[in-house]
DNA sequence: GGCAACATTTTACAAATGTTAAAAAATGAG
DNA sequence: CTCATTTTTTAACATTTGTAAAATGTTGCC
């Protein structure tokens, strides 16, 4: 199991005394293509990592769904606001692809950041990695056109633009389908 | 001093043991109105918490400064790369009133994370913090007009409105200083 | 294969926001 | 207080992006 965990990049950092407490609360999981894992306006009692498969995250508007958030294999995924603050999330993460979970109690998550100091440090980093992306994200939509936002984007996830409908990318790169469609036809 | 700490926002949740530990590294220092405190490009060696004061985060471009963040008294202040990843930083972090403020050093607040679960997860919390504040302002972006983000960062921020230029409020915001006129004009 | 459901592109038009420049208002130093 | 500087507003026009609807393409199931 541990050495299993290794593979995983979330997990890297950590000491083998780190992951056999880790492990000893994991449960691996199965969900199917299209299941919704974490709903809004539920308190997500769990935390899951991503071993196989891709995520999204998303928002229901009145007359859309806006993507704001993608996973991949070794990324972790949870509820936002259940996880910080105890609260429902405003999200909703869906599986893109049939994954393989790992699935961890938040109430023994958070036992463990209060007794282990490595994996309270983990937890930091975390959340940190988290914010730094998500930062990035704000700042580029000020400074790039939504047509070098789609540029970079297919650069640095390759991966996403085969396996993900555009509908979700556009979304994620802040303009409409429609727009996406434009930008598209233009490096043609 | 530790009495002045509880006094502050960001420490309020610390044991008397934990602000003791901070306390020791802690040097109290003031700057002027205008001040540059942390420039981008630079390995910034200090962690900042604004005792007084009103600040903001802004990165430079080739005809406009984006300011994407602003920080009162009680919250924290550092370089987000410097920080996370020991790497120079993108973005500036300007003083907007004389202020007073806690430097503590980087190397020492790692020192701290590596030797004290209470501190560990009190970092974690700042980083929590932060991450769920900025995502929501991107999730925000996706489904308010401009006009309503404006309406309610007067409802959320009213001592910024006061005291904080609207071209940083604009750029904030995500729109130009003339659309934000233009919104202001409406609801005269 | 053929059909149904869903995804993507295209078109025409509308709305929001950006750009540039100039005027008006506010601020601050001496 | 006055002048110079900076900030904010206003105006005219250009550009980008959005909306709605139709056309085309794709996928998966029977």
């Amino acid at each position: 199991m541990i050495d299993k965990l290794k593979n995983i990049a979330v997990f890297a950092s950590l000491s083998d005394d780190s992951l056999r407490e880790l492990a000893m609360h994991i449960e691996y999981i199965k969900h199917k293509k299209g299941t919704i894992i974490i709903r809004a306006d539920k308190i997500e009692p769990h935390f899951y990592v991503l071993e196989k498969g891709i995520a999204r995250a998303f928002c229901d508007g009145e007359n859309q769904q806006i993507t704001f958030w993608f996973g991949q294999s070794g990324n972790v995924l949870f509820s936002f606001n259940s996880y910080i603050n105890n609260r429902p999330g405003y999200e909703n993460i869906e599986l893109l692809e049939n994954s393989t979970l790992l699935q961890l109690r938040l109430s023994d998550l958070f036992s463990l950041y209060d007794q282990h100091l490595e994996i309270a440090n983990w937890g930091r980093k975390i959340a940190e990695q988290e914010l730094i992306a998500t930062e990035r994200r704000l700042i580029d939509r000020a400074f790039k056109g939504a047509a070098e936002r789609y540029q970079e984007f297919i650069a640095q996830s390759p991966e996403l633009i085969k396996r993900v409908a555009l509908k979700h990318i556009a979304s994620y790169l802040g303009v409409t389908q429609v727009t996406l469609s434009r930008i598209r036809a233009t490096y043609k």
